[in-house]
DNA sequence: CACAGTATGAAATGAATAGTCTATTTTAGA
DNA sequence: TCTAAAATAGACTATTCATTTCATACTGTG
């Protein structure tokens, strides 16, 4: 049992695979092309589930394992779960330390950044749900008028989609609480607003997406994690994780997700 | 047990976990917290490896499961196993399926907005010059005061610089151009200025840092490109360049970039 | 302060599952 | 066609895991 040359990763066991099945019984065959073609169910799948889809024994499957390299059925799954569980590290942690150690000379610093900006972005790509993203879009573009509000931390996004509105000559207007004016009352019916806020939820931002709510019009949410509040509102939520770093956040998932939105319902109002 | 009710899709699942999250005693919100945050990992873990996550012991962890409308742990994990497949984790044959969606589609457009936003990034961490930018860090710790201007497209970025500066305590102005009011005079000897803006060059950013120039502040300038016409201007320039997409440009390089600044500042004020 | 109702933790139970072993079948070479 | 080696299937075992049970610790109320 050769199980010290295990894949390690997923390109690897790829290769492995590749390599030795030119050279395989028929049944072990059966399981490798089974394999191949279903990679991404074998981290939810038992042994029984897979020899049945392979069209073999689940001894036959567990050979297959061990000829992989593996010591085993089990120890090929963990390899599949640990990659997609794979927590991105705790970068608020890392980044104190990173300060402590004076270590963090800005490019090192800068390496953190970019890499939580991967981490999120990738885990956008991976989590974002189609339908809920595209009802957003569809709501959206059916609006008279689109109210953006994103305060704090959010702020940057809110900013960005009146942006990105202008340049498509959508009517948008942007909440931004400039001398604390309250605008509230140009929400009228038929419009649509983009509620975006993240934990610790900004009150302003609640209150006016309550008050849109209250008068009957659609609100598309973007923000973090399911507890937020503007589920409560019976809000149209696009959940976004972010990593943090401390009181910061790397916005790459928020803004990409944010320009989506604003070229979709551009895209819409064009046809 | 209503097991009829149990939640048939992830939607579901949030809104009945948001739902009665409210009344549920201690260690079944600390069950209900855990989910909420690390929904990707139930379909690969075991209840013993959530429940230690959770900080519970393995039967309360059923009890919860059992709160929301399912029969047991199994039945929820069946909930989010039968989805897996479509959320798998590899980022390349994630955004293909995302894109198969049609061009057009909110999902395709997401799917290239993250890919630009992934390569900004890959171009930021692999051209960014280390002496430069802690060079950057050096003058703008050395500031009295931190002026901030950048405007259209580079707006966002300078919002999120306000706001790190900010929340560090570190004294910066952002001149957002509202109202027209020029604050120009408020900068002063001693003071730098943060000067972002992206080809169309906005008049007005490039007049403030001239501005200053002339006043002898140091202007950091984060721009694209080595044509700027900020760096005629003497300026110290951080170079960033975005992929675009469209007419739309990922802002994720740019405020990674701007966050590290900000963050290193707030590092080296702080010793 | 006592009591009832609820929540909790530790251990027992029982089901599902991975992994092993061996008799049988298949295959290849003489 | 016979024989030896390899491959396979299916029964068997050991293990892991979800779930239940029950004794104990809280919590709020009269």
């Amino acid at each position: 049992m050769q199980t010290g040359s295990a894949p390690k990763t997923i390109d690897e066991f790829h290769e492995r695979l590749h390599e030795v099945s030119g050279s395989m019984p028929k049944r072990l065959k059966q399981c490798a092309d089974y394999i191949a073609a279903n990679t991404e169910i074998i981290a939810v799948s038992t042994v029984a589930e897979l020899a049945e889809g392979a069209g073999v024994q689940p001894s036959a499957f567990i050979r297959f394992c061990k000829l992989l390299g593996f010591s085993g059925f089990s120890e090929l799954q963990r390899l599949f779960r640990a990659i997609y569980a794979e927590r991105w590290p705790d970068y608020t942690t890392r980044l104190e330390k990173l300060k402590e150690e004076g270590a963090g000379s800005p490019s090192s610093l800068l390496a953190e950044f970019v890499e939580a900006g991967y981490s999120s972005l990738e885990n956008l790509a991976r989590t974002v749900d189609s339908k809920v993203l595209s009802d957003a879009v569809q709501i959206l573009s059916k609006a008279r008028m689109i109210h953006i509000v994103g305060l704090q931390r959010a702020f940057p996004v809110a900013a960005y989609l009146a942006y990105a509105f202008e340049k498509m000559s959508t009517p948008a207007m942007l909440h931004d609480g400039v001398g604390s004016l309250d605008h509230r009352h140009a929400i009228r019916s038929g419009d649509v607003l983009i509620a975006i806020t993240f934990s610790p939820y900004s009150a302003v931002t609640l209150e006016l997406a309550e008050y849109a709510r209250s008068q009957g019009c659609p609100v598309v949410a973007i923000t973090d994690s399911v507890n937020s509040p503007l589920r409560d509102l019976g809000a149209h939520v696009l959940t976004v994780m972010e990593v943090d770093f401390g009181k910061f956040r790397a916005l790459s998932a928020s803004l990409s997700l944010a320009i989506t939105v604003a070229v979709g319902v551009g895209a819409v109002q064009k046809k």
